[in-house]
DNA sequence: ATGGTTTTTACTGCGTC
DNA sequence: GACGCGGTAAAAACCAT
């Protein structure tokens, strides 16, 4: 019975709405969407519609208009336009396949196995560079997301930590970095003991709820974390300070938890709405009132199910304490 | 895919300020 | 009359099989 109450919840689900404003400084004046910069291109793009706002920032690819072959090679910057489809954005050094030299001549056998090795050589710099780019940027994308969500540094340090090892691993591909590192964050954030609910996450992503629930399960799975049901009481603090209730209540609530606990009335119910009701439930203990839709406000959770556990954990406390 | 459980949505009725 | 609260039914989401 508590065996599935583990497997359960894995992953917190809850109400959808989210400001997602808060990242975009400015709004698309076609449909409102958010707008993103795109330095390479130069442009500054609606997210939702693709509205181009701004254009000719900087043009990264060659220039137009060439008469001939000479002027062409006058005016054409050097090297191939950037792209953002290979992780060196197509700059590093590429050794062809074929045996032959400049000329289309075929190569000495000394020569072909001299290219092997150059090949082989090469290949191991370019992944290496390429693993510590992707790694550079994960990282960047931990930390900007965990100062969004006010976690501390231990949590970014574990983040990194799992996600170095989902590198290691190959668990990259076909997986995005984004993805990947928000869910090594999800994942650090909950085995420290502070967990943000899913849509916390999703909310300070870039990434949609859906793929971060699937990366999560499959790099616990692969890397084979152990990681905890969340404890409904590390939610009060953060509930209780954002709805101004006094230590008292937030003491309150964890002994409604523990005793709940005790009772195993907890099992396969989410951490979040226990902690939710909890809160609601000490608030009335102690007289300090919050209404049910304060609480379902910052806790995201819906009144019903606040209702529905707060009911129980007064049930809970009653046949203890009579 | 399916089935069982939990959560959400939407609506209604009741009491109070 | 608006607000807080409670309850219910149906829908949706989720997990495990």
């Amino acid at each position: 019975m508590t065996d599935t109450t583990i497997r359960r919840y894995t992953s917190e689900r809850e109400t959808e709405d989210q400001q997602a404003e808060e990242e975009a400084a400015v709004v698309c004046p076609e449909c409102g969407g958010s707008l993103v910069s795109d330095s390479e291109r130069g442009e500054t793009v609606c997210e939702d519609c693709g509205l181009v706002v701004e254009e000719d920032e900087i043009d990264p690819g060659p220039e137009w208009r060439a008469f001939d072959s000479t002027e062409k090679d006058k005016k054409s910057r050097v090297g191939a336009p950037t792209t953002n489809m290979m992780h060196d954005k197509g700059l590093s050094t590429n050794i062809g396949w074929q045996d032959k030299d400049a000329y289309g001549n075929s190569l000495s056998s000394r020569q072909r196995e001299k290219m092997q090795r150059l090949r082989t050589w090469n290949e191991r710099f370019r992944t290496r560079d390429s693993k510590e780019r992707n790694l550079k940027q994960a990282l960047g994308e931990i930390d900007r997301m965990a100062s969004a969500l006010g976690l501390p540094e231990n949590v970014r340090e574990t983040a990194s930590v799992i996600y170095r090892r989902a590198l290691d691993e190959n668990l990259l591909p076909g997986r995005s970095i984004e993805g990947v590192a928000t869910s090594s964050l999800y994942a650090a954030a909950r085995q420290a003991g502070t967990p943000r609910s899913l849509d916390e996450i999703t909310s300070v992503s870039r990434v949609e709820k859906d793929e971060i629930a699937r990366t999560y399960r499959y790099v616990v799975r692969e890397l084979s974390l152990e990681i905890q049901p969340a404890d409904p009481e590390s939610y009060v603090p953060r509930f209780a300070s954002d709805l101004d209730l006094s230590e008292e209540v937030e003491r309150r609530a964890r002994q409604l938890l523990q005793n709940a606990k005790e009772q195993g009335v907890h099992s396969g119910k989410s951490p979040v709405g226990l902690a939710a009701a909890a809160v609601y439930a000490a608030s009335l203990l102690t007289n300090e009132k919050v209404t049910q839709s304060e609480v379902s406000e910052v806790a995201n959770i819906s009144e019903v199910t606040i209702r529905n556990r707060y009911h129980e954990l007064l049930e809970a406390e009653d046949s203890v304490h009579p």
